[in-house]
DNA sequence: CTGAAAGCGCTTACAG
DNA sequence: CTGAAAGCGCTTACAG
């Protein structure tokens, strides 16, 4: 059982009204029973129940959002979804992992970012499940779905190959990152080595997923990829980032360059010309990790979705 | 005040024990009971306090979600955000105010849609401060923070009249839609007319504010539309179609054609060539309106906010 | 079929 | 500076 006020106050041998008070910064108590029951609190990992209190206060801190369009991945039918926005350098992670477990929610869908030692200590002691989306752990035995990102990139690449390529650049995240980038280079370079097919020094350049660093490649690959007839950029950002810079550089694509991306979100059919890629089940993605999370402890195995490539109107067939 | 469990179980001459189980749907009480306590619930208004519910089920029907990239109108500081994704034609919206009610939320940001009068209806009954974002109704007080819809078309007209065009159509949402239509397109005729410039036959052409709409929108005009030399598309996603179907058709953007949207979303910036749009200040206008839902009730006054045009690529300065 | 009562985990006057 | 006690609005054994 998690620990409550009064366990608190008893251990520190308080009333729980001073508890209160003191987590509440109200005042009314000496410096001596502040420490004494701050630390009685981090000893016990005491966590203030947002519930209970949202029930005297009237007030639960939340503001609901109605809108129309927000991204699918976010709808979960059945239950409320709480939407914690994380920056990509993972700040504000922890601190919404408090709230969320203030709250307590049934259920943390967790996203994009590697499983840090300091997120996985906070699950533990949330006690909250937790499944991760689109993502996995090496580290820790998380619940997860996602997509088999080695064979889609793997697949890619091979359908690039049968379209007659064989020359083709790759624009990946990085090597380091074990979820979104290693596994593409790795099915990339696997499918290459299974056709004979070479991957030049320096047709492997690193961006960051978004279109700045997809367009920054493919400046670099325009000046050292000599030949080059397809790129393979493993976001549908980067593959817009290489398309802008091609069509700077006066190149036409599909015509004089093959263009592909990976994720098959909106921009890609948006895209001049319509963009090549593969395609993840986000809708799926999102309704069984809900699954997961809901259903029972046997329940709560982790699940690979098939992905698939969808073919629009970036890549031309090369007769050699 | 609202009412309780323990006010209907008075009215209904029952116990709070037997509302629950009927409430809950459990068994245990005879029809006519049954009928007598739901009466008496619809007439009372009663709503289930789902925070009090969550404190004894110790669950609150909530997944967190943790994620990176959400749109920023989705993300307000301090806060906890429930996002609930409305469908277009506004299907599950008096549903989703329900839940939002039910969780006893601290206010709630509307957008995008019209407000019906059954929404309105829920917004009173429900009693929890309302603004609308990017919205406004003409038919009920709500606050709302938006940018000036008429005025902003009117500049980014002008903004192309002063580029030297003369010859200028417009890909719009429909007239009856008297946020994000009707006050557009009365800002692009006015400016027009101020500039002693006509608006031919057909050059107004409607969609539904999305790609696909615009791509078709834009084969029209380059049936009947000789002589135009650029097109306004109020919002960035029809400005899309429009560039992809002018592509399609062979045009060069700016060198044959100028292009422009409305919305500054990430896609204008991404676009082939980057598009020159009405930036409107999304993140902003979710803080304000914020402030506006957590404020006193003096601070709660709708606000206008600020638009600009941002130039990127899609126009071409044309000399007489 | 129905109700009295305890309890969920807090906060908040009130009294000292 | 501190505590006893009531109460927030429900649900749930338990007893009848």
């Amino acid at each position: 059982m998690r620990p409550t006020i009064k366990d608190v106050a008893k251990k520190a041998k308080v009333s729980t009204a001073t508890v209160s008070r003191i987590v509440n910064k109200l005042d009314g108590y000496s410096d001596e029973t502040r420490e004494r029951v701050l630390s009685t609190i981090s000893a016990l990992g005491y966590r203030r129940n947002a519930v209970a209190r949202g029930l005297v206060r009237r007030s639960v801190n939340t503001v609901g959002v109605l809108l129309q369009g927000i991204e699918t991945r976010a709808h979960l039918l059945g239950h409320s979804v709480i939407v914690c926005n994380t920056s990509s350098d993972g700040e504000r992670t922890i601190e919404y992992l408090d709230v969320l477990g203030e709250r307590r929610v049934d259920g943390i869908l967790f996203t994009s970012e590697r499983v840090k030692p300091a997120y996985a200590r906070a699950f533990k002691e949330l006690a909250i499940p937790v499944v991760l989306v689109s993502s996995f752990s090496r580290d820790y035995p998380l619940p997860y779905v996602k997509v088999d990102d080695e064979a889609a990139a793997r697949d890619m690449t091979r359908y690039l190959i049968d379209k007659g390529h064989r020359r083709i650049a790759l624009i990946t995240g990085s090597e380091k990152d074990s979820i979104a980038g290693a596994p593409r280079i790795r099915g990339f370079r696997r499918a290459m080595k299974e056709a004979g097919l070479p991957v030049p020094e320096g047709w492997v350049v690193q961006g960051d997923f978004h279109y700045k660093s997809g367009y920054r490649a493919m400046g670099e690959l325009l000046e050292r990829a000599r030949g080059m007839t397809a790129v393979f950029a493993t976001s549908d950002e980067m593959a817009l980032g290489a398309l802008s810079c091609s069509f700077s550089a006066g190149l036409r694509v599909p015509a004089d360059l093959s263009v592909v991306g990976y994720d098959d979100t909106l921009d890609a059919e948006m895209a001049i010309p319509p963009l090549t890629t593969v395609h993840q089940p986000i809708r799926e993605m999102g309704e069984r990790a809900t699954a997961i999370l809901l259903g029972s402890e046997e329940e709560r195995r982790s699940v690979i979705l098939p992905h698939a490539i969808v073919e629009r109107g970036s890549v031309k067939e090369v007769v050699r």
